[in-house]
DNA sequence: CCGGTGACTTGTA
DNA sequence: GTACAAGCCACCG
């Protein structure tokens, strides 16, 4: 059975539904959390095909709380806009208080704890 | 089939 | 602190 790069998408998806209200997170944790580290870039563009699911693709930025992926919605402010509908303060698609709001599934779910 | 691209991260200088 | 390079793997033409 192949299709390993169809659960490698759909863990992704599952992942993203597991952010909480009002938090964040990065790629690179996600990827961690899947064991792909290095595929963070996956991850992203795993979150090409979130559309259409109900993926928070807004909770994810990269690790710098930049909003890189902004451009792929449809509007231009409308990650932006969603963040802050959460609480999240962002300011130039740069999270503020990137810290308070991350939120790492490796350590909060604990998958291997 | 092959080359280029990309919503990233880490390490070295 | 910033800047550049490498690694990763799926999708598109």
């Amino acid at each position: 059975m192949k299709q390993e790069t169809l659960n490698f998408f759909d863990k992704v998806y599952e992942v993203a539904r597991l952010i909480p209200f009002g938090r964040v997170t990065s790629y690179g944790a996600i990827a961690k959390y899947l064991g792909a580290v290095r595929s963070a870039r996956m991850v992203g563009y795993a979150m090409n095909g979130s559309g259409g699911k109900d993926v928070p693709a807004h909770r994810v930025v990269n690790r710098k709380g930049l909003l890189t992926g902004k451009h792929h919605f449809d509007g231009t402010n409308l990650m932006q806009q969603l963040l802050e509908s959460e609480g999240i303060q962002v300011v130039d698609n740069q999270i503020q208080n990137f810290e308070a709001v991350f939120w790492d599934p490796g350590k909060e779910l604990g998958n291997d704890f």
